[in-house]
DNA sequence: GGAATTTGCGTTAGCGCTAGCGTAATGATT
DNA sequence: AATCATTACGCTAGCGCTAACGCAAATTCC
């Protein structure tokens, strides 16, 4: 019986244990654990001491029952295999990590319903906080469902009420400035493979590219419009599309790297050169943008700020800081071989 | 007064009100929520009805401190922009939805301190299982780690216990079989481009790539290996720092797909051409590898199918079962320009 | 030097949920 | 008819932790 809880292996160790062990109370041991004031240092370094002998480790569920405080976040995106969002994850749990809070990243396979899923679950979780990036749902349903947690930042959303807040691509002007340029080197039927209909930023995108082509005197073509699924296949397979139009094309804006990679494989295949015959402009300068062949142009952002920055504010949401809203950043037009 | 709940938000509703509104004691409600035997088939829809009138959620952290069941597992990997570790989340995390558990993702920026903390911190969530992914930390200290959990899975190391299951990706053929290729190709003087050093499978890797020259009578020359960083740019800088000593090479073998996709942007500044001069060969086969030109030969391995793998035989764990331990996945040749 | 504060701890009462057992009703069995 | 299972619930007691308050001793203040 002596060696019983070695062999159960880990019998959790409690406050009470701790308490018992160094011969204070378990609020004692609480403070202590938690450096609150209300301890001398002297019975402050033997709870620690003891704690660490005991190989004590708190339970963050019982302590996020008491306290009504879980220290997790979550962050919700459509598709962590999407380097776009595998960067932004990395980067926002890099900063979480470093105030000791865990993070929930959810996939939602960009599929709205999984969404609303992802987030009824990160309720029942208790989270402190969510991060919402490139949500697919209706803003209605994102407001309400967002507002049910204590603080949230959208990443590309408008902001959707208080203890609110947005960190936002101004992706309009830089689709705008990337038809712009396409103009400027003599371009004139100029295609979009648009992204899904509920990704806000795809919305943008399409918006900056019409505004692009008034603003360079060229009328919008319906016909050079093309939507697709946000991935290598997605975009080839839009590509294949407009391809098999048989109308004239002489550039091709993308809604993300990854439909303008997948597109510039499918010319290839269908044997358009590029840039000669068709020029490529992407979003977003993933870091597979400069390794493929042609290189490709693109509309830059830094994809690690955008998820720091979204983390931080967050945080500071948490602590009941008030947030002054973030103008939109600016994405930096990439000259690369693709165009 | 009368309208403070709506005035408050999120006031949450627990079991007592859902019990409240339906006439019944918690635990009815209790057992009709988690569809537990025990109440009738009457009883039972109005409790749901109610429920779902009042928006009730149950609180996971309540459930899981009384039930020490918290439905919740982790994966611990060391980079979670890296398509490799991205995809194997994915895979694993659309299982775990499947089962209605959530998953904690765990990046680690390759560093075994952080990795460490990592699985602590899990410990302290409570969670069911864990998976650890490409571990990077020295046997002992990840045997020790990992039986603190009720059950886990390794990916890529070797079984450390008893409800610790492994699943294994054989690294050691796989890197055999591309020089094997290689050689039989006509190359004599075939570099290596190591791993990271804890990596237990760029250990294999470096394992067959020795067998492979021993069996195709060349001799391993410790000038023809450079360790490196498993990112595109570790790949580059140990590609540059090959080349700088002016031996020659006529291939390379490479960590995986992302070092090996470093090496040849750096073969491409340094002007030597791939294949023509130097043949390259990945592992893994991300994605990208066939985007970049010259596309990217490389050992394939079902990514998807080992997160998959993975995560059900981790849920099987956490059932009790006993699972037969699983042969090593062999990786398959794919050949595609850069050979 | 007495009142007012501060410091250092302990006590009590839950957080929201479920395990485990109790119990009254029904139906099945001898 | 008496006995035994079975079904459908309810009650109690926590899970491990902390908020809020309590209270004595030490310190500060005028």
């Amino acid at each position: 019986m002596i060696n019983f809880v070695h062999i159960m292996g880990n019998q959790r160790c409690t406050v009470e244990d701790v308490a018992a062990a160094a011969g204070v109370s378990m609020m004692t041991v609480s403070r202590a654990i938690n450096g609150r004031p209300g301890v001398s240092a002297e019975v402050r370094r033997r709870v620690l001491e003891k704690a660490a002998d005991l190989g004590y480790r708190p339970s963050r569920i019982a302590r996020g029952l008491a306290s009504r405080k879980t220290s997790t976040l979550g962050i919700v995106l459509p598709d962590i295999s999407n380097p776009f969002f595998a960067i932004l994850a990395k980067a926002a749990s890099d900063v979480a990590r470093s105030e000791d809070k865990n993070l929930f990243i959810m996939n939602t396979d960009e599929d709205p319903a999984l969404e609303r899923a992802a987030l009824d679950s990160l309720e029942s979780e208790s989270i402190d906080g969510v991060i919402v990036a490139g949500s697919r749902l209706p803003i209605a349903t994102l407001a309400a469902a967002v507002m049910r947690f204590d603080s949230a930042v959208l990443v590309n959303r408008e902001t959707a009420g208080p203890r609110v807040d947005a960190v936002n691509v101004d992706d309009r002007a830089g689709a705008a400035e990337a038809v712009a340029y396409l103009i400027r080197s003599g371009r004139k039927r100029i295609a979009f493979l648009a992204g899904p209909t509920t990704s806000m930023s795809g919305r943008r995108r399409f918006s900056g590219y019409c505004q692009g082509l008034k603003e360079g005197g060229l009328d919008p073509d319906p016909e050079l419009v093309r939507r697709s699924v946000p991935t290598l296949d997605g975009g080839a397979a839009a590509m294949r599309f407009l391809l098999g139009r048989n109308i004239p094309i002489d550039a091709v804006v993308a809604y993300n790297d990854l439909v303008a990679i997948g597109a510039m494989r499918e010319l290839k295949d269908a044997g358009r050169s590029v840039p000669g015959d068709i020029a490529v402009i992407g979003a977003d300068d993933v870091p597979y943008a400069a390794l493929v062949r042609p290189s490709l142009s693109t509309m830059r952002v830094d994809i690690s700020a955008l998820g720091r920055v979204a983390m931080t504010r967050l945080l500071a949401l948490g602590e009941g800081k008030v947030l002054e809203p973030l103008p939109a950043i600016r994405p930096e037009l990439v000259l690369r071989e693709s165009t």
